[in-house]
DNA sequence: GCGAGAGTTCAATTTTGTTTGAACAAACCG
DNA sequence: CGGTTTGTTCAAACAAAATTGAACTCTCGC
């Protein structure tokens, strides 16, 4: 009975299923929540846009947590919205350029960790040179020159990535 | 009273606590547990190999956790058991050569999730290939293509990071 | 202005992942 | 052997993070 009103085209089929448990494993790797992989998902193999409401009734989440998910994906990079639409509703599409993915990840997730990465090692190193005992003195001094020559070396990466990534 | 039972020389200083604490946070990014940061940190800062029970007194965490994340941190090589002891306790040391710790780290945790990623991609290039509308499998075909250049540029990438920390 | 639709916010709840601690195993030693 | 020390395992307790859903705001069209 409750059939008749069941909206069936709402329902995922096999392949967008197995689609949506490969972007939700993918973004868990990134440390992102769930829901990411699966809006990022849905949106990748859907051949048009999605509204809020579609994304809601076919992957059976709040409204709350798709309003969530599109602004965080939003602030990636990693969803734009649709140009176009005279509709009032807005429409989503994701971005497939690797680039742009990479790009918004590094900006957003990595960057912030390593300014203030930085400041907390010079911190570090104002401590560590007030330390009395000479010989510990010495041994922090080595320590936090090594931090500093990881964060050298970090700093050099990020733009190589980002070239190689951004054919 | 109970001071003189304390062992005040657990605790940690200052200094420690602060190369703890930024270890914890380093950690967090990389998606790891908050004890395995304080582990690693509390080693990169001693000047000696601590035991498992140092670890334990001085972070006040549990043996449990202690082992665990000593398991943990010698799978990723970012400690080792120093050697030499003619003791029956086993002391831990950090490694510190940033590319021992990236190796450890895509070794680990990274690679393993681009071997899934690969065999899940067959898959889904199958079950696109199975689907009957042409204009359908044909979008469908050029999704799959796309994540396997995203496999491919990846795949590249990993040996240049290696190679640039590794000096 | 008013009502309806679209989207946001956030406290409460649920889910997930981490830590604990007690029971256990292994190695050593008298 | 029997006791002691060292370290591991894993179910239960706990903490952290994500999700929900109801209340709210904003905008549009009438």
């Amino acid at each position: 009975m409750d059939d008749l009103l069941d909206g069936d085209q709402y329902e995922l089929d096999p392949l967008e299923l197995q689609v949506v448990a490969m972007f939700v494993d993918g973004v868990r790797v990134l440390g992102l929540p769930r829901s990411i992989g699966e809006i990022y998902g849905l949106l990748f193999i859907s051949q048009t846009g999605l509204s809020l409401d579609d994304l809601v009734q076919r992957l059976h989440i709040s409204k709350g947590s798709a309003s969530q998910g599109l602004r965080m994906l939003k602030s990636l990079g990693a969803v734009r919205e649709a140009a176009g639409g005279a509709e009032r509703r807005t429409y989503y599409e994701p971005a497939i350029e690797l680039k742009r993915l990479v790009g918004g990840f590094i900006r957003e997730q990595v960057r912030p960790h390593i300014e203030s990465g930085k400041s907390k090692i010079s911190r570090l190193a104002e401590t560590a040179s007030d330390i009395e005992d000479p010989a510990r003195r010495i041994f922090l001094s080595e320590r936090v020159e090594r931090l500093e020559t990881w964060m050298r070396s970090g700093g050099r990466v990020l733009p190589v990535l980002q070239k190689l990534l951004g054919q």
